[in-house]
RNA sequence: UGGGCUAUCGCCAAGCGGUAAGGCACAGGGUUUUGAUCCCUGCAUUCGUUGGUUCGAAUCCAACUAGCCCAGCCA
């Protein structure tokens, strides 16, 4: 029996059960509304899954928005980039995706009406005089000259805008609020300005532009959104919000509700960063998989279901705060555990020879794809008498607590036989080229009734094996030295945060991976076939995360 | 003596006047054909501080302190 415990609502949800209680309005609707200048990152993540969760939760609608009221800094290539992450993410947005720009005839018609009221007015000052009146944090600002025009002059001014009178920042449409308010946002906001620049969706139909504050409201108005879900830093703007959606005298206004952003820690997501790591060739893009924007993550190995299950994980407040990474890892390491077959590569391979095993023979074991999972099925791999190991699973001389290979001891090689080592060959630098073993032919399927061992190395025939790219991650941050460097406005890159290993040694089976196919390579981590660079018949691998390990080997 | 917001374990986070959930991380132990997984155990006499109200406060009140955001014709 259980007791289905309620889950802890969030104050976002509390909010909306409040609101539906007191019949604020008939369905939820929520939105994500990005402006197409940038990639999307692990942040975006957040308020995603947020809305897309709560439209699921309430049975009500997501809309995906483009918010592109501002045609010089907005580029179409975002728009493509943005509607696949989101998509990849899972969050279905209803009907098509919309944009801001198809509403540029109500926000004109809104600014009609806010002129009409004597709500709005065109300001001729330049930028550096509304600046400078605008007062301080602390001092109340001086009412433009303008403000008093007569409703007649305004409507005509405000069409002349329109109609291409005038160049850019000869003109403005504020709206008239309080100068002296406490709250910048409401000292008579410019709520148009004129842009003549080709826009990527209306082309030359305008030239004059809302700004976000006088559009967003109308936005989400219009499109019926309940509960327009933003960041922390919009909190100042509600009032203007409420003020636009009030002044339009919509219906069922919608209402902004703030919280904080999504924070990791020792990450970089800043655009002008990661722009300068791409110009300094040390990642290969926005998707390198060493970046957390949604391509880099997907690139990397993570999953919709990972990212899902961190963000639920992290929770929703108004507390700002950073994660710590480890807490993304764990996800895709417990999202992964039972999905992905298991399989053997060696990273960095040295030949085992088991001398009293029949030269030329081989044999073809039977192994299970995911003990955990058995629905996984499994697959036969093949055994000879030469094999690879992973060099450090070998030491001559051993350090204590080490239950490899080293003269003497006997291990079991997974899902095969215990072999006991014999002794190693060196090259003329005391290198180690070649282990010798022999195996006890009586604990096939590496079982043994009589005796125990304390290590389970893997291996790989070395007549079977098949060599391939695999690429092993660190963070791209050093984080000794914290995340961007003051003075030079650079990230503190580690040198070290990228590894390629040309001649990984994996068994065949794996030579058949599909891009974004997941894997654990046994004892090394999880890994995913590369989306951009394997080939038919030729896998690259990422390693997505490393195992956990209680064990660390002492340092050369 | 501008306004807004936040403050509970190293990190995230429940808690909504009845005597501090959970997860991550960490540490110890058991199981184990991955030194993984899994399973135990430990990890805030205390909730930014100081006062007050109350039989009882992380929760209410007051004052203080600290951090974040705001002076784009960006979003």
């Amino acid at each position: 029996m259980e007791t289905e415990k309620k889950e802890a609502r969030n104050f976002i949800e509390q909010f909306i059960d409040e609101d539906i209680r007191e019949g604020h309005m008939k369905t939820v609707r929520t939105r994500f509304p990005p402006e197409p200048n940038g990639y999307l990152h692990i942040g975006h993540a957040k308020s995603i899954l947020l809305n897309y969760g709560i439209a699921q939760e309430y049975h009500g609608g997501f809309n995906l928005r483009f918010d592109d009221t501002n045609p010089t800094k907005e580029k179409w290539e975002f728009v493509e980039s943005i509607e696949r992450d989101v998509a990849w993410l899972g969050a279905k947005w209803d009907g098509d995706v919309k944009f801001a720009s198809d509403y540029f005839q109500q926000m004109y018609e809104g600014a009609l009406k806010l002129i009409k009221k004597g709500k709005a007015f065109v300001d001729d000052q330049s930028a550096e005089e509304i600046r400078s009146t605008r007062g301080t944090l602390k001092e109340p600002g001086v009412n433009s000259p303008w403000r008093d025009r007569s409703v007649e002059e305004n409507l005509r001014l405000f069409e002349e805008m329109k109609a291409g009178k005038y160049a850019d920042g000869e003109k403005v449409l504020r709206a008239k609020i309080d100068m002296a308010s406490p709250n910048i946002n409401m000292r008579d906001p410019v709520i148009y300005r004129i842009a003549h620049i080709p826009h990527q969706r209306t082309g030359d139909t305008w030239c004059i532009y809302p700004m976000y504050d006088f559009a967003h409201p109308i936005e989400d108005a219009v499109e019926g959104v309940s509960h327009s879900l933003c960041t922390l830093e919009f909190e100042d703007h509600r009032p203007l919000y409420n003020w636009v959606v009030r002044e339009l005298e919509y219906e069922n206004p919608p209402r902004q509700i703030e919280f904080s952003k999504l924070y990791l820690e020792n990450v970089v997501t800043g655009k002008r960063y990661i722009k300068k790591l791409v110009e300094n060739g040390i990642v290969d893009g926005w998707d390198d998989p060493r970046l957390v924007s949604i391509a880099g993550l997907r690139r990397r190995g993570y999953t919709p279901d990972a990212i899902r299950m961190f963000i639920d994980l992290v929770g929703i407040t108004k507390s700002q705060g950073a994660v710590e990474y480890p807490q993304l890892e764990y996800c895709i390491r417990e999202d992964l555990k039972p999905k992905a077959p298991r399989a053997m590569a060696v990273l960095h391979p040295v030949k085992l020879v088991i001398d009293n095993y029949p030269e030329g023979q081989t044999e073809w074991l039977e192994v299970a794809n995911n003990q955990e999972n058995p629905a996984l099925g499994s697959r036969k791999v093949p055994f000879t008498r030469e094999l690879y190991v992973e060099a450090e699973d070998f030491m001559e001389e051993p350090v204590k607590k080490y239950f490899r290979l080293f003269p003497g001891n006997e291990v079991r090689l997974m899902n095969a036989y215990f072999v006991k080592c014999t002794g190693c060959e060196k090259d003329a630098d005391g290198n180690v080229t070649i282990i010798h073993a022999t195996y006890d032919p009586e604990t096939r399927g590496g079982e043994c009734a009589t005796r125990k061992v304390k290590g389970t190395i893997h291996w790989v025939s070395a007549e079977h094996g098949q060599r391939a790219t695999v690429r092993l991650y660190e963070n791209i941050v050093d984080e000794s030295k914290g995340v961007y460097n003051e003075e030079t406005g650079e990230v503190n890159v580690n040198p070290h945060s990228l590894t390629v290993i040309p001649d990984a040694v994996l068994e065949p089976s794996l030579m058949e991976a599909k891009p974004e196919d997941h894997f654990q390579f046994v004892r090394n981590g999880y890994f995913v076939a590369d989306l951009k660079d394997s080939r038919p018949g030729a896998p690259v691998f990422n390693q997505t995360v490393g195992l956990k390990s209680s064990f660390k080997l002492p340092k050369k």
